[in-house]
DNA sequence: AGCAATTCCCAAAGCGCTTTCAATTCAGAC
DNA sequence: GTCTGAATTGAAAGCGCTTTGGGAATTGCT
């Protein structure tokens, strides 16, 4: 059932029922019910590729995810990030158009969607410290929205956590329990957050007279099995740390298991903060493992990011918006005073 | 830059352009290459929504996610699962669509993608016993591949892993070690997978006349602190189990601090066999926990469905496509002998 | 009653491609 | 020379929708 049809069986204009369908008011009260329920018994739903011919709309937006070379990790927590997103993109009439693509190839991807129309906007995740893929976005003016931030954040719309403070923050409750050498498990520090969150723990660590000693830094995708190396490496040596800053919960599950298997009890021989996504698959609440924790949750980022977004592609000219949000301490069982 | 502007500053007509650009014999190579080096130069991309309208193709594969109602959960492996098969739809000039869902919208959704066709053909992941999506799709009449199986398979395509034979060897292995109270920890047990795992579980069993014991067995979201909460219930049992079969491995990471909390030592005191999807960011390889494991990518799985999917969207009337991978035992640390 | 302003509807022109059908040219066959 | 068929190219008709620019009927105002 197409428009015409629909209209012939009418015995109306396309015109007309298609006015009456999308809401436009030229049209009389009873005509419009007549037409929705019309269009209701035969189920009639628009044809999207006509739609978005018409309209120059693609009513779709796009996200590139990539995957780093050597590991060809995809990032899980891209999935609640998307899970939210998606949320509002249905609500809203949105489609998500998903690209998945090696890291290089994320430029391509963008200069493809926009040349060939088949979004409206696109969602940038991960953001580098230097990256080129804002710089594109821009020459290639289609909207879009970072979440995270890079370089000189002003020229574009964002939305991001306060990493530095969070890691100020939790290396500070650190110090506070008497800690004194306290070990950084790391993201890459090419992405943005890894390189602010590093900046919160030094300079934390500097105003209470203390030199960030290198050695007691580690920086890498965040694994499971990189938080367990890592920590291995640093509980063996003499001079061993007596807490841990993680970047992220997976990675604190390695670390854990490097403490545990040493002998470590958590919150009396060894303290672990780490950063909570609030995945929902590895809920770090009061039954789970419970670690201490600078919290906040990617999904409902998913979802203010896809509001942003789609509030910029109807309104191109308005002012950027940047948005920061605090990601909260959650004292759990992980942290204690240092031994 | 678009078909009409670029035939005009070649002399040419859309037709003639359009059929150089595409690869039609009509054309005479002279013309080819001068219409291919003009397109190049003036990097012209075809407009996606025309062509999709003037096609009927819309060149794009539907996911529908389904998140389960009260946890929310979007289950991480899909993550992975879209990684694989975006690699293929990228190569093969697909674009993914990306719908996430509440399990009850599902239906509404597929409705929604063949009625206003925005996709070729849709994938359906982890379906159920009883799954309905299944018989909305057949009379639907949109091309779809399951990963997994339900009900009567033979009415459709699908590629699975088995199951039932990888769960059954897995408990076979135990039982060669001397265990005899082996716990099942299992994904929700609605989910086809689960409920054939369980089967497989128990045939071993019986086999060697050991009736299964309810108590052993249990199944929820395969969470971490589901796989927690199951083990330290089951462990401080009088009358424990000495090893554990588990769903996935994030929970088996669940079960495994729990037995360390209880002071049990991995592959003497307790044994553990999980299932390893081979997640990128949960590697369980030597330097990792090395579980020992059935073993199969859900990347490869991912990768592979994707090429079955699109070779059915262009051969719609061949035969059904069944494919069943076996998954490998893989020995790792976490099993020894019954103690 | 006469006029302008609404109200409601329609025909037709796109949107930017693909594809059918027809036209033209030219080589080779008779 | 004429005819046939292959090789190239084009004109034009869609694809199914939205939207512009009228037009007829109705209403409101003087």
């Amino acid at each position: 059932m197409n428009l015409r049809e629909l209209a012939a069986s009418l015995g109306l204009s396309q015109t007309t029922v298609s006015r009456a369908l999308n809401g436009y008011p030229e049209v009389s009260p009873e005509t419009r019910l007549r037409v929705e329920a019309a269009a209701r018994a035969a189920n009639y739903q628009p044809n999207s590729r006509a739609r978005r011919l018409a309209t120059g709309r693609a009513m779709t937006i796009g996200h590139v995810i990539t995957h780093t070379g050597e590991t060809e990790m995809v990032n899980p927590i891209f999935a609640d990030f998307l899970a939210g997103a998606g949320e509002v993109y249905a609500r809203e009439g949105y489609d998500l158009l998903l690209s998945i693509v090696h890291e290089g190839a994320a430029e391509r991807a963008y200069r493809q969607m926009a040349a060939n129309g088949s979004v409206d906007g696109v969602m940038v995740q991960g953001p580098r410290v230097e990256d080129p893929r804002i710089g594109v976005l821009q020459e290639l003016g289609l909207p879009f929205l970072v979440h995270g931030r890079t370089g000189d954040s002003a020229g574009y719309n964002w939305l991001d956590i306060a990493n530095l403070r969070a890691f100020r923050r939790a290396t500070e409750f650190l110090l506070d329990l008497g800690h004194r050498r306290i070990a950084l498990i790391n993201g890459q520090e090419a992405m943005d957050f890894a390189a602010r969150r590093r900046r919160g723990y030094e300079e934390a660590l500097r105003a209470r007279g203390i030199a960030p000693d290198p050695a007691l830094m580690s920086a890498d995708v965040m694994t499971e099995g990189y938080g367990h190396r890592a920590a291995a490496n640093l509980l063996d040596r003499s001079n061993a740390p007596t807490a841990f800053l993680v970047s992220s919960v997976i990675s604190a599950i390695g670390v854990r298991q490097a403490a545990i298997e040493r002998g470590l009890h958590l919150g009396r021989d060894i303290s672990i903060i780490t950063h909570d996504d609030v995945l929902s698959y590895l809920n770090n609440d009061a039954e789970g493992p419970a670690f201490t924790a600078t919290r906040s949750s990617i999904r409902a980022a998913g979802r203010r990011c896809a509001e942003i977004l789609i509030e910029r592609i109807k309104h191109p000219d308005a002012p950027f918006v940047h948005e920061l949000w605090e990601a909260e301490l959650m004292v759990g069982r992980s942290t204690g005073p240092a031994p």
